[in-house]
RNA sequence: GCUGCCGUAGCUCAGCGGUAGAGCACCUCCUUGGUAAGGAGGAGGUCACGGGUUCAAGCCCCGUCGGCAGCUCCA
């Protein structure tokens, strides 16, 4: 074989000889291009235009503007870093600096750890050596050359993985920034230390060599690179929003939740976080409603008995809480699928029954480790709004798009846009048929694309039961949280033995298609509390409107108003304190309450109200009728706005 | 779980070897004031817990618990 096979991302090919660079196939393609391209993706890789074509492959070229051009910036910038750590600590040992989807990092092997202010003096050693604008030559070399070098710089920990590039018989490429540093790398690179435009260190954090905990500790220091100062600042402006936003910080603020020595991982919910609880399960119990769903109950201790049967013990122990009582063990659920199963079994199923679509708010437990507990979103018990489609392999594609409707319906009235869609294939370890495969993955895409949006597909990424959709939001500060999930599975009907009687009288085998809108409520009103900055709608807001008396005058009116509110369904609260009134309007928008109503001689004179929307001005007296007719309106039509 | 940092009044924090402080919140009193903090007084802490060092320990050391950040987006 003397060429290669190129696969272009517009599907198109090209043949080119066998050693041929990056460069050449760009210049193939047009001059144009070549002069523009800083790097590429060769199967998925990053490479610089200097890497060797050795087999047929898939190619990406990044041209100066395209908005990956950002990883060699960030990929430089890590170099950089590098220097500056090597130029303050000498005796430091480098291991991997890549780009991330953030910024960047490097970890280094150091006596101690990073402090702040090693940070401040390592980033005023950057700019330092940018202002040099050292340029990035890179430098080919075989490995027996590399393996010289990299001792000649004493990089211990490079040399160590070097030998495993060995293996694979790549050219080694250096990156050296004249007399200053030089590191083993892969690039690429932007031209020069000078050519990166904006960047900051943000933090240091322990971390592994190759992230194995038994093995070297390193400390690693994050930043970020961006192509200009204003970038730069808008990142860090987001980062600090999402700060402010922190759903830790205003769950206690605000009242909705709290956290205890007492039960680690597990959150109390307090009263104004179970009306958020209670509006997200009505709004989706409206939609099991709708859609012919019923729902049910199913333990929360069950034998193990039954977690060997569904493989949870072999797959899912270590996540698991067990009890012992009576010299028989049982485990608390991690999931609620082995229930729906039982409640399937207690009846003969007739092909008419099916699809039978078993719902249940499921309180799920499962152990996680103490460092990886993070507020509501990750947690050791939550509950989930589960759900169990039991039906026949050719009614996976309308169940499937039943679940599609209500998941896009749900999350637009939580003010989500359309969700990002992945569809994880077949895994190489799985249990089932490829013709099932065939047919499931087959009834996925083409769910989807009878629904007409857009996905993206992952091969080799679904269970090993089955293949599965996962659905990312994006929140008001752009960023992502899985959580609706639709999986279909082969393995628990076959386990718990589930059949159904077909029209032949014949005993037949149903599929199950576990599915997920919300997933875990406990997250779902953390996302929300980010995603609202704790200004929830109307219809979420745990307090909807404060009636404010100017004077104890008008209490007895501020109170009957809100007998009356709470006759038409809403929440509402009178600030009865013996306070000014500023002081109570501080204290109503700090406490991010939708309407502050305020009443004095006048509004009670007239039975008026006047009207203080949140964020907005004072919108003058009122009905109070009228308001709390509009008030009631929005909560219904769970509007967004108010 | 591992590494680093942290744990003082309900909350936010100061104090860093010599017998516990502030602001906010809370309670009482005065004030009855129209759209982002009216005034005065009061109560409230075995300084996470357990050991140790010291004449003396929130303050130093060790351990435990809890919290925060990070822990294979691989040259």
């Amino acid at each position: 074989m003397t060429v290669a096979r190129v696969t272009l991302p517009d599907g198109k090919a090209l043949e080119v000889p066998l050693n041929s660079t990056c460069a050449d196939v760009a210049a193939r393609i047009g001059p144009r291009l070549a002069k523009d391209a800083v790097g590429c993706f060769w199967n998925g890789e990053l490479c610089a235009m200097e890497q060797r074509i050795t087999g047929d492959g898939q190619i990406r070229i990044i041209t100066k503007g395209s908005p990956d051009a950002i990883l060699l910036i960030r990929h430089s910038a890590a170099h950089l870093c590098a220097a500056a750590v090597l130029d303050l600590f000498p005796d430091a040992q480098l291991g991997f600096g890549p780009p991330t989807a953030e910024g960047f990092y490097y970890d280094f092997v150091v006596k101690e750890p990073f402090t702040p202010d090693d940070l401040g003096r390592i980033e005023a050693k950057m700019r330092e050596l940018a202002a040099q604008g050292l340029p990035f030559e890179r430098k080919e070399m075989d490995p027996a050359a590399a393996g010289k070098e990299l001792r000649r710089l004493g990089y211990k920990l490079k040399a160590e993985y070097l030998e495993e590039l060995k293996l694979k018989g790549d050219v080694i490429s250096f990156y050296v920034n004249g007399d200053r540093f030089s590191d083993m790398c892969r690039g690429p690179h932007v031209a020069s230390f000078g050519a990166i435009p904006a960047f900051k260190i943000l933090s240091a954090s322990g971390a592994y060599w190759r992230g194995d905990a038994s093995g070297i500790a390193m400390q690693r220091i994050h930043g970020t690179a961006f192509p200009s100062e204003a970038e730069l600042k808008k990142h860090l402006e987001l980062v600090e929003e999402a700060k402010k936003r922190d759903h830790r910080k205003l769950g206690s603020e605000l009242d909705l939740f709290s956290f205890h020595e007492e039960a680690p991982g597990f959150p109390f919910w307090h009263a104004g976080g179970v009306v958020l609880w209670r509006e997200l399960e009505n709004l989706v119990r409206e939609e099991l409603m709708a859609r012919g769903y019923r729902e049910v109950r199913t333990p929360l201790v069950l034998t193990d008995e039954l977690w060997h049967r569904s493989g949870h013990f072999d797959h899912y122990r270590d996540n698991m809480y067990f009890v012992e009582k009576e010299e028989r063990s049982f485990a608390v659920k991690p999931m609620n699928c082995p229930g729906a199963c039982i409640v399937y079994r207690t009846a003969m199923r007739s092909y008419k029954e099916l699809p039978l679509r078993l719902a249940e708010f499921g309180m799920v437990h499962r152990y996680e480790l103490s460092g990886v507990l993070h507020g509501l979103f990750r947690v050791r018990g939550f509950v989930q709004d589960d759900a169990h489609v039991y039906c026949m392999p050719d009614q996976i594609e309308a169940e499937v798009i039943d679940c599609l409707d209500m998941l896009e319906k749900v999350y637009k009235v939580l003010g989500f846009g359309v969700p990002e869609i992945k569809l994880s294939t077949r895994p190489p370890d799985r249990m089932g048929s490829d013709e099932i495969w065939d047919k499931a993955e087959g009834a996925l895409a083409g769910a989807l694309r009878n629904w007409g949006k857009q996905y993206r597909e992952a091969p080799q990424e679904g269970n090993f039961y089955g293949p599965k959709l996962d659905f990312d939001l994006t929140d008001s500060l752009g960023r992502k949280w899985q959580c609706g999930t639709i999986q279909l599975d082969f393995q628990m009907p076959e386990r718990f033995d589930l059949e159904y009687v077909g029209s032949d009288s014949a005993r037949h085998r149903p599929v199950m298609i576990h599915r997920a809108i919300l997933g875990s409520l406990d997250r779902m009103i953390g996302v929300l509390v980010e995603h609202y900055a704790g200004k929830f709608p109307v219809w979420l807001a745990p307090t909807q409107a404060l009636l404010l008396p100017v004077t104890d005058k008008t209490l007895p009116y501020a109170r009957d108003v809100a007998a009356r509110m709470r006759e038409a369904g809403l929440r509402v609260d009178v600030d009865e304190r013996n306070e000014k009134i500023g002081a109570k309007i501080r204290d109503g928008i700090g406490r991010k309450i939708p309407y502050l109503l305020v009443v004095g001689e006048r509004e009670a004179a007239a039975g008026t109200l006047s009207v203080r929307p949140r964020d907005g001005e004072d919108r003058g007296a009122l009905p109070a009728a009228e308001v709390i007719e509009d008030i009631r309106k929005r909560h219904a039509s769970r509007a967004l706005d108010l």
